[in-house]
DNA sequence: TTGTAGGCGTTATCAA
DNA sequence: TTGATAACGCCTACAA
C-alpha cells in the first residue's frame, strides 16, 4: 500500500536502517552475508528511494563547472547560459553550486585557459561544449583520471564516453532542411549551402548538416535533378563576404534556396535586402534575435531550433540526477529538431521550451 | 549565504516557527500586527520555501480525478492517458493518487456519466478535457461550489475560470498550416479544408483552425489569389465519405492541398492511395499511428503536433504544483505547435517531449 | 493567539 | 561490522 522505506527493509532483514543505507550506497563495512540478504529484500519489495528525503537529509555540497562559449563573442551562447542558470537556480536547494567558465568560441587558446580554470576549481561534475576537438582531449583524460563526470552538449564527441551527451543531431537537421526545400519546390531547385562563420571552427558540425541535406536528395532519388552549390564564407572581412556573395549570385541566377548551416542566416537576409533579392528562400539555424527579426519579416522562411536553452538546462540536470539523486541517466539525449517559422515562433521563445516536453 | 528557513524568519520576527508557518499558509489565528511584521520580513529576506521539506512534512493525501476520452473509441487519447499516468507515477511520492475516468468521446451521455462518477469520488482536484460544452457547464458550477480546482486541457473554455488551461492554440495552428501551404506553393494554390470526424462534436475547435488558415491569407493579402474549399465530412458511413470526396475532387481538379483539421488526415491519404492521386499534399494534426504511417510514406507532408502526452503530463503537474507544493501556477499554458515531418519525427514520439522543454 | 514537540524518509556521526 | 541518534526544513497536533 504505502511506499517501502529503508526502515521496512531494515525490519525485514533484521538489521538497522544504517546498515541498509550502507548497502544502498555501497559504503562498505557490511558483511557479505548481510549485504546479500539486504539486496535480495530490496529487490523483492522493489524499494524506490524517496528523493525528497534524500535531498533533505544529505549534507554534501556539490560544485559544478559549466564551460561554455561567451555570449559576448557570439549571441548564440545566451540561451545555453540561461538554461544553465535556470537549472542552477532550481538545484540550489539541493546544495548545488554552478560556476560558469566562458571562453571565446573563436579562440582555442581561450578554451584551454578556461578549461584549466574549471579543472582547478575541482568540481564534482562538469558540463561543457567541447568545441575544439584537439584541445579538449587532454582534459577528458585528466577528468577521467580524477573521476570527475562530465556531460557534453552542443558538440558530440563519443570517444571518451562522457556521462551523457545532450544535443542536436546535426546530420538529421540537414535532412529536415532537405525536406523543407523539397517541399517548397517539388520541381528541381537549386540550393546554396552556406557555411558562414567568423572562424572555421567546429566544422565537423557543419559538414554533418551538409551531408544530411545532400543525402536527403540521394535517398529520395532526386540528386541528379538538384543543383547544390557550396560556399564557405568568412565574416571577419565583411567587404570580402559581400564580394563573394555577389560572385555567387551573379553567376548562379537560378538559385532558389539558401541553407545556412550556422546561426548567421540573418547575414544572408540582410544581404538580400540590400540587393533587393526577394525570390530566394532562406533556411537557417537558431532563434537568435537577428534571425528572429528576419523570420518575422518573412525574409527567413524557417529556422531549425536546437533548443540551446534546453541543452544547458538538461545538461546541468543530468549532473544533478546523477550525483545528487544518484538516478540512472541516459547516455545520450537528443533534443527535438524544431521547425520554427513566424507562425509558431511564440511557443519556442520562452519557458515553454522547458516545460512542454518529456 | 545559506537558504533562508522558516526558523530564520521566526527568530528575526521574535515569534515561533509555527506562527510563521500559519502566516505563510494563511491559516489564521495570527494577530494582524504580527502577521504584517512577519510578511515584511519574509519579503525582505526573500524567503523561498523548500519544496522537498514541504512535501516530506505534509501528511495529506491527494486524490485527483482525470476525465478524458477513452482510447478505445479514439486512439488520440492514448497520449494524454500516457502523460497523465507518467505524471501520476512521479507524484505518487507526494501522496498523490490519480484516478482515470474515461468517456466515449462521441457520446455526451457517456461524458456526463463519467463526470458524475468523477465528482462522486470527491477528488481534491480534477483534470479534464471538456469536450462537450453544454454538458460540462453544470459540473463546473458544482465544482466551483465545492471549491474543487479543475484544470482544463485539449479544449479551451474560459468562462468558468479554471485553475489552469493547458493546450493548443487552435487558431494559431491554422496559421501555421497557412504558412506551410503558402510556402509549399507561392503561386496561388487551391486548398481543401476538410473537417473530418465521426461525430460533429467539438466543432468550435475546428472552426478556429479554419479561421486561422483563412486569416493567414487575408493578413498576407493573398486571399483573392487563393481558392479555399471547405468540406465537412462524416466517417460513420464510409461509402458516403468516399462518395463525397469523389464529388469534391472530380469537380475541383485544381486542388493542390488538403488541410485536415482533425486527426483523420490518414483517411484522406488512404483515399488518395486508392484513387492514385499523388499530387495533392496533405497537412493534418496529431501523431497517431495511422498518420505516422502515411507521414513516413510521404503521403502526408506535415503533421501539427499538439503534444497530447505533454498536455496530460503538465495538466496533472499543474494540480500537483498548486495543491501539493502550493506554488503559483500559470492560468494558461500553451504548448508549442510542433511542425512534424518524416525527418524530425523521431524526436517527437518518445519521452523527449517531456524533457526538452521549459 | 502563540509555542512546542514529534514526525516525514534519508543521511551521517559516533559509540558500541 | 553494526546500531542508535541527531540532523535536514517543514507541517501538524496539541498544549499553553
Amino acid at each position: 500500500m504505502k511506499n517501502i522505506r529503508i526502515k521496512d527493509i531494515a525490519v525485514k532483514a533484521k538489521v538497522s536502517a544504517g546498515t541498509v543505507d550502507r548497502v544502498l550506497h555501497d559504503r562498505g563495512n557490511v558483511s557479505e552475508k548481510v549485504k546479500e540478504r539486504i539486496l535480495k529484500i530490496i529487490e523483492e519489495m522493489n524499494y524506490e528511494p524517496n528523493f525528497m528525503a534524500r535531498a533533505l537529509g544529505t549534507k554534501k555540497e556539490y560544485h559544478f563547472a559549466a564551460l561554455i562559449g561567451d555570449p559576448k563573442y557570439d549571441a548564440y551562447w545566451l540561451d545555453p547560459k540561461s538554461g544553465i542558470q535556470k537549472a542552477a537556480k532550481e538545484a540550489r536547494q539541493y546544495g548545488v553550486k554552478v560556476t560558469l567558465f566562458m571562453f571565446n568560441p573563436y579562440d582555442p587558446g581561450s578554451f584551454i585557459k578556461k578549461a584549466e580554470e574549471a579543472s582547478r576549481s575541482n568540481p564534482d561534475g562538469i558540463l561543457l561544449a567541447p568545441m575544439f576537438y584537439r584541445e579538449v582531449l587532454p582534459f577528458f583524460e585528466a577528468w577521467k583520471a580524477k573521476e570527475i563526470p562530465f556531460v557534453l552538449f552542443n558538440t558530440q564527441i563519443a570517444e571518451f564516453d562522457p556521462l551523457s551527451y545532450i544535443g542536436q543531431d546535426s546530420y538529421q537537421s540537414g535532412q529536415v532542411a532537405g525536406k523543407l526545400i523539397h517541399y517548397g519546390q517539388p520541381n528541381p531547385p537549386s540550393v546554396l549551402i552556406a557555411h558562414i562563420d567568423e572562424e572555421i571552427s567546429n566544422s565537423a558540425h557543419l559538414t554533418k548538416k551538409e551531408q544530411g541535406l545532400r543525402n536527403y536528395f540521394l535517398q529520395n532519388n532526386l540528386s541528379h535533378q538538384y543543383e547544390i552549390i557550396k560556399a564557405e564564407l568568412n565574416l571577419r572581412n565583411y567587404a570580402l563576404f559581400v564580394e563573394q556573395l555577389d560572385a555567387i549570385f551573379e553567376s548562379n541566377p537560378q538559385l532558389q534556396f539558401c541553407f545556412v548551416t550556422t546561426s548567421k542566416a540573418f547575414e544572408i537576409a540582410r544581404y538580400f535586402e540590400q540587393k533587393f533579392i526577394s525570390h530566394i528562400r532562406i533556411i537557417g539555424y537558431d532563434l537568435i534575435p537577428q534571425n528572429l527579426h528576419h523570420l518575422n519579416k518573412g525574409s527567413i522562411s524557417f529556422l531549425i531550433n536546437q533548443n540551446p536553452l534546453g541543452q544547458g538546462y538538461w545538461g546541468i540536470n543530468q549532473l544533478v540526477d546523477h550525483l545528487v539523486f544518484k538516478k540512472e541517466i541516459s547516455a545520450i539525449k537528443f533534443l527535438p529538431l524544431d521547425i520554427v517559422t513566424k507562425e509558431n515562433l511564440n511557443y519556442y521563445i520562452d519557458d515553454s521550451l522547458l516545460y512542454n516536453r518529456f
